[in-house]
DNA sequence: CACATACTTTAGAATAATTATAAAGTAGTT
DNA sequence: AACTACTTTATAATTATTCTAAAGTATGTG
């Protein structure tokens, strides 16, 4: 099929841009973080765990933050904060929002957000971005 | 001094409000941390070593981790997250935004920043806070 | 004040997330 | 096919944090 040689050859080029030769392990970790339609929030150990549920030869604890760290680094993939001592990562690499809803995570797009009053950056420095968490909870 | 005694029952006070007695070595982090006038962001390695530091007899680490996570829990501090791996604790409990600039802190107060334009919290959900983060970089 | 008792402090062990190590395996090149 | 540099992996190490349990202290009561 062609749609599928298609995407495997865009993960490669993610592996490739991130200085990563595209082996078996990094190309699966590549489908599974970029083959599909929305933006993904995860943890190393999360992704570790959904990837090697299924799969009788497992990969390895390293070869997942190896390749984490790799594409992050590329830019492929974005580091963020949200309950502390775990990074996430986002596969939604452009300047977004978010909701924080007990533990789980919805992108708001940059554009949904809107500026009435924004400081200035301190002399010397300049604002590189600027990102907003809106935090929410139930009802009632 | 006066002064002293007041500040000292002070910390009394959020001592007993987070449901500790006030033993010599909470009252001193708590002197520590609330004993001054600008916002302290910390963790609690930093704080440790910066309060060990000057004295003869050390205080735990199991008390830094215990005192603070008391003061939290009754609302004396706030944690948040930065890079990762590390809790961040604040000083300053408003509800209010931060520069981060390569792993410095900088308060900025919740009227220096208002929307033009906010999305909704998803249905059964509600706004429980909204929180903006800028990030500095150095000019040119 | 003297005691009892519950709460604290502390050193050290345990855990969770991550990073480092080094031996065995594989991709890309010739 | 052979070479070499890059990879994978199991395992050890590290960092931040939490747990444990023994020894010490705050606070209420007589
Ligand atoms: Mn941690
Ligand atoms: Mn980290
Ligand atoms: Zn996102
Ligand atoms: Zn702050």
């Amino acid at each position: 099929m062609h749609k599928m040689i298609k995407k495997n050859k865009t993960f490669i080029d993610k592996l490739r841009s991130s200085g990563l030769r595209p082996t078996n392990q990094r190309v699966e970790i590549c489908k599974f973080l970029f083959g599909r339609k929305k933006t993904f929030h995860f943890t190393v150990e999360e992704l570790k765990n959904s990837m090697n549920l299924k799969r009788l030869k497992k990969i390895s604890t390293a070869t997942f933050y190896n390749t984490v760290h790799a594409l992050k680094s590329a830019g492929h993939l974005k580091e963020f904060s949200l309950d502390n001592n775990t990074s996430y990562y986002d596969t939604n690499i452009a300047s977004h929002h978010h909701f924080f809803d007990n533990g789980k995570v919805i992108d708001i797009k940059s554009d949904k957000i809107t500026f009435q009053k924004l400081p200035e950056a301190p002399k010397g420095k300049k604002i590189k971005n600027v990102e907003v968490v809106i935090r929410l909870e139930n009802n009632n």
